[in-house]
DNA sequence: GTCTATAGAGGGATAGAC
DNA sequence: GTCTATCCCTCTATAGAC
């Protein structure tokens, strides 16, 4: 590891963030790094494995970054104004662009697919933990199961980031309606025993009866 | 129009799909199309300009051949099972696959990011008369702007979409998880009007005391 | 480990014949 | 409107000097 190895991988993150998945080249990496162009096939053999390593420590990174303020997230809403906070604070680290750029790549080429996969799966675990604790007494796991969710979150995450690129208000506002929804599930984890109850039955009188 | 500017808009559509915004350059778009490469040049000056023009056109017709299905849907829930027969149907002809491309493109591109904001602004539009119709009385409304509900729709559908490129499985859970959770709107429109007043009072007390 | 130089493919875009 | 041919650029990747 000879710092050149750290300055590619930054590089890459830089570039994804600034030119895409489209315009990332071992030329512009290379660049943003300040090192020489064949530097990065030496030390990564192709450029699609510069990017699929420099993802994964990437999101691995913010993650362990902000795993404590997971631990101390006790509500739904706590987690979207977390998620917010990512959002505004990250936007300029690009971090989250960067794995929104990489699976759009993922769509076509198996090897940023196995990175853009392990990286969601990251996200994915720590959203499900949080979810699993925040909502331990909560009837809306009756509904669905602490990793569907994580991956709901995580998945709608993934959209207003894009979402973010053309319409910045809006992206906000997205994350603000879902705060504001969020309020119904405090609401029902509010309730008393009686209504509770009452509750369970109609949900179980409204889930789907059939799969269509 | 001679029908190659057609073949081309289609040529750029498949490549769009099948090779990704990375992917997409004139020689691959003529190839797809079996037309001569200099045409995009001639037809639409600039490939950028042919993608935007792509986007919006496919955007359109695929929202003006489901426009009736829209108008059909009398729930949240229908609304979210139309999605995820939009998700299953056009996974092949992959008009929501281009839109998400683009929209990768866009983070970095002034021409892409029109195409992306105008495509995005027909569904949302779509999706929020739905809304409006279908949660007319609904205390939902009271929480977000039918406006506001069409945003999240729409960017939650974009990140479901990416993902699922990589976790097929997942996503078509995540649409699930989705679909069940309108169960809960279906619960509040349900109430009584007893109940009902006491959830309006409810929201009131618990909706976010500041900004942060 | 790092550099220069380069091969060889593919890219955007244009000129000019038809 | 369509074609061929081409310019010039950028790309990945490698060879070989240091």
């Amino acid at each position: 590891m000879t710092g050149t190895r750290r300055k590619l991988i930054e590089g890459t993150i830089e570039v994804l963030r600034t030119r895409g998945i489209a315009g990332t080249s071992a030329r512009a990496i290379a660049n943003a790094a300040g090192v020489n162009q064949a530097l990065a096939f030496y030390h990564f053999g192709t450029v699609d494995n510069l990017v699929d390593v420099a993802c994964r420590e990437s999101t691995a990174e913010l993650l362990s970054h902000y795993h404590d303020r997971f631990l101390s997230v006790t509500s739904l809403r706590e987690l979207l104004t977390l998620g917010r906070e990512l959002n505004v604070t990250q936007r300029d680290a690009g971090n989250v662009t960067v794995l929104a750029q990489v699976l759009a790549g993922a769509q076509q080429d198996g090897s940023l697919a196995s990175a853009a996969r392990h990286s969601l799966g990251l996200w994915v675990a720590e959203i499900e933990a949080v979810l699993h604790r925040v909502l331990a007494d909560s009837p809306v796991l009756e509904l669905a199961s602490a990793g569907d969710l994580a991956q709901a979150v995580a998945a709608t995450f993934i959209g207003v980031e894009l979402y973010e690129g053309v319409e910045p208000d809006a992206a906000a506002r997205v994350l603000d309606t879902f705060e504001t929804l969020s309020v119904l599930a405090e609401v029902l984890d509010d309730l008393g025993p009686v209504a509770r109850r009452a509750l369970r039955a109609r949900l179980r009188r409204h889930r789907r009866p059939a799969v269509g």
